[in-house]
DNA sequence: GTTAGCATGTAAGGAGTTACATGATTTT
DNA sequence: AAAATCATGTAACTCCTTACATGCTAAC
């Protein structure tokens, strides 16, 4: 949240790569992208594509408007410009880079970076989400009070869950570090693997 | 996220249930609670504080204050309003009640509530995640364009994520609906199964 | 012909974080 | 004695969501 525009000015870029798109088709393949939950509005969205607009980072292509067509549909394309500040957000390891919603997009575009940052900001989440974890466990000792039956619940959930995540981090970290499996990174990790639907 | 305002409220009326507490100590309770990730900053807990004392329905306690202490630490205790409150939040089953943050912080209070509501909650906020997992879904068959390497484990990962809240989910209902086993709620079911991973 | 989805925006307002400000107490 | 942590606040600022406003196009 709070330091979303950036997350969303990252994902626009790395969106138009795949070819010019206009605002509404951007908003459903961002809500799609980093939407497990929240949804970008609108009012979050277009503003954001003026900003970028006025920056240089993208440019407007020519409507193929037809006589009929009063309605503009403004079709939005990377610049020059926009293309090296997607290389230097992507390249910028940091803290940031593993904070939630940033580690998600910018691991969405790990297929246009090379393997030493993927492994920084791979292992740069785990530790976060592992410091996370101590801290949690150092709490919880310190209130050693017996926690209610369904808080307990909770509480063991969200360490669950939180140790999951870095379960599979660890066996994307791998599939990285030996590549000798066929090209999945860490598909068969996290399993599920084969899906025999239609 | 928005409307964090309410959670946050509950959780103070719920954690002041188990005696009166002071400021600081009420941040690190929430914290622990429903700070999975975010944490709760004084410039949101203290204005809050303040509003609900406005309203009645927490109120300070005298300050055990000895000659030497000159700085007050503000004790807060719950009001009758404030338990009528926490009731009214806690039984009124609602959209609200199965959003992320919201969903939580009830489910931690769940020890306070009848089976009946209980049930509804969590029935509520299956559903709520199943349509999630639906419109991906749907979202997904529609743009069949293939995705990239990365971009889809993040996306299979999530789906997973949410898959197993659901599973979670129904087996705290199955728990609720057949307490036969001994207390434990869903602990067994949350598993934790056998862990003899590779 | 009307509903639903495509498509683009803006304005107001709220919510909460950051940074600031202050001081006490405990630990090293 | 310094550093850490306890403890309480406030103000400004940034974001973002909500709600509004408009109009086209396809399906039912």
């Amino acid at each position: 949240m709070t330091r979303r525009a950036e997350t969303i000015e990252l994902a626009v870029l790395g969106l138009l790569h795949e070819g010019p798109m206009h605002g509404y088709e951007l908003r459903k393949r961002l809500n799609l992208m980093l939407g497990w939950g929240r949804v970008l509005s609108y009012g979050s969205l277009y503003p954001t594509l003026k900003k970028m607009l006025k920056a240089h980072l993208i440019e407007e292509t020519a409507t193929a408007l037809t006589p009929v067509t009063r309605r503009p549909r403004i079709v939005y394309q990377v610049t020059e410009a926009g293309h090296r500040e997607f290389e230097h957000l992507m390249t910028e390891v940091g803290p940031t880079a593993w904070e939630d919603d940033n580690f998600d997009i910018r691991f969405a575009f790990f297929g246009r970076t090379d393997m030493e940052i993927r492994l920084r900001v791979l292992e740069g989440r785990r530790s976060r989400l592992q410091e996370r974890l101590d801290r949690i466990q150092r709490e919880l000792s310190l209130t050693q009070k017996e926690v209610d039956q369904y808080a307990g619940e909770l509480q063991r959930h969200g360490v669950e869950s939180v140790e999951r995540e870095v379960r599979w981090l660890s066996g994307l970290i791998d599939a990285e570090r030996n590549p000798t499996k066929q090209g999945l990174a860490g598909a068969e990790v996290t399993t599920t693997t084969e899906r025999k639907d239609p």
